[in-house]
DNA sequence: CTCAACCTATCTATAAATCAGATAGAAACT
DNA sequence: AGTTTCTATCTGATTTATAGATAGGTTGAG
């Protein structure tokens, strides 16, 4: 089992060509170096260096070896720069809720810079359905979590508006809703709406968007968007979730008589103010801030 | 810059779950391994276990902090398994030059064999043209040699026939000679022949083969192909070489009158005197007499 | 050829770190 | 309440690492 300083002995003589370099470098005494390298040497049965010259040489398999104490030296390194991150505050882990309705890719720039400048955090991306982003920040298997406004947020919550999603009425190019030019409420009304529900059965807020009799649920807007392009029924979804499927023409967007075509929704980033974020989450927080979701 | 010894008491605390369990496994005093984790704890400055419990668990950023700790253990088994396969023999790096003409593919299964056998050896692959791997054995850049089998080996140097390679006269299907049913050497002797020669100058080997007055000399058979396939003269070449190009059909074999359409020629294994090879060499010279190349 | 400069190995005394054993206090289980 | 098992801490003995001095070898210049 070599010791580090063993090793450093070794790589700094190997580069500086010289133990006594190495002595300068290292601020050691000359037979530190000389003693270091000799055990070194003898634990590992190998011969390092050629000292048949004045100044020593590597022989072939301390080259070999050389390579390999650079490996322990950057795994030290490693070692001791996360020591330093969690140090300085930086979580472990870092857990991002972004509710499917909010287009998660303004996020990504975001991703790219977080991810070299904060290279030891793991973070981790939850998709949940909808309006689940506030019960994964409750249990604290998230810790920050992008989602749609809501009314009201549970107490201990902070959240802040990033940015706003346009919310469609939409069904399959051939639903008898798509060939009206406009719908009104009782033409809505006349097909199977399909709503947008929270796993979480005490969250009631999907009830104020229900204009039909015949309602289906679903967890996910994707899942909602595909048993439309099926063809059955119409559902009021956000651009991001649909996007791809307006541009095909798979779903067509439905004008209204009496409302605005698209309502505007706020995008919230959300955060417990029980559980601090690290560094990271801070950090990520403030580029959100500086976004402009739409 | 820890210490390996802290790293393993820390691992193995983490594995057995408390530092008694770990000092019996690591045959160390209690005491000893206390010390070890305070003192890994002072010098990162982070809290590797939560204390609160009768047995300590580890802290979130303890965990985080195992991982690294296990990656700097591997690099250092990795150095210690490098060190004792060199003690026992083995060279860091392994040289194998084969000669174009040779086919390599019955040494590929050896090669996986070997990667597995030998993961610390550095194997590199020369494919000298024609006849250059003694000049490659006898100044040191290569290790092992494959070749077409030579009336005289220079002095120092061992072989060991492997097999057998077909050597054909071939041409492509559009040049005139293709049109013949058989050739003579008058025949061939009307066009320009492609002959390989070494690169070294001193190798006369080559001129025994030459049957036409039309010489072209090129030292990679892989060119001469080429050259044939362009529709440009005839060669004799060895099977291995030629073998996509028959099939394919660029290429076709002549048939001769007087001589066996394909001359039989061996197939050496070479290696040098002087250099004696390592525990890696030494296998895969052994391997290669089981082989039976055709 | 000789000398000066620079290198490494080795010795020695001292400073430092490590370790085992003993002990005390906390937690868990009976 | 008693027993077991655990960790932290103290202490003295042992081991280890280190600087400094010295001897001997190599290199290159004069």
């Amino acid at each position: 089992m070599p010791h580090p300083d063993q090793l450093n002995a070794f790589i700094t003589a190997a580069e500086t060509g010289s133990f006594s370099a190495a002595s300068r470098r290292l601020k050691k005494a000359q037979s530190a170096i000389s003693n270091a390298i000799i055990n070194l040497e003898i634990e590992t049965g190998v011969e390092l260096f050629d000292r048949s010259k004045r100044s020593p040489v590597l022989t072939e398999e301390g080259e070999t070896l050389l390579r390999s104490a650079y490996s322990i030296m950057e795994s030290h390194h490693d070692f001791i720069s996360r020591a330093m991150a969690l140090n300085a505050g930086e979580e472990s882990h870092l857990c991002l809720a972004i509710e499917q309705n909010v287009s998660a890719q303004p996020l990504m720039e975001l991703l790219i810079v977080f991810e070299e400048k904060y290279p030891h955090i793991e973070l981790e991306l939850l998709d949940p359905g909808t309006s689940d982003v506030p019960s994964l920040l409750r249990s604290g298997r998230a810790d920050l979590g992008l989602m749609m406004e809501q009314e009201h947020y549970p107490k201990g919550f902070l959240f802040r508006g990033i940015g706003h999603s346009r919310k469609l009425p939409v069904c399959s190019r051939h639903h008898p809703l798509a060939k009206l030019d406009q719908v009104d409420h009782s033409d809505l009304r006349r097909y199977r709406q399909l709503v947008p529900r929270s796993l979480d059965l005490e969250d009631k807020s999907h009830e104020e968007q229900i204009l039909s009799p015949k309602v289906w649920y679903a967890e996910s807007p994707f899942v909602i968007a595909e048993v439309l392009s099926a063809g059955l029924g119409w559902a009021s979804l956000h651009e991001a979730v649909v996007k791809e499927q307006l541009e095909q023409g798979t779903l067509v967007a439905l004008k209204r008589t009496y409302q605005q075509d698209a309502s505007l929704q706020g995008v919230d980033v959300v955060w417990s103010r029980h559980k601090p974020l690290g560094k990271g989450g801070q950090w990520l927080l403030n580029e959100c801030f500086k976004l402009n979701v739409s």
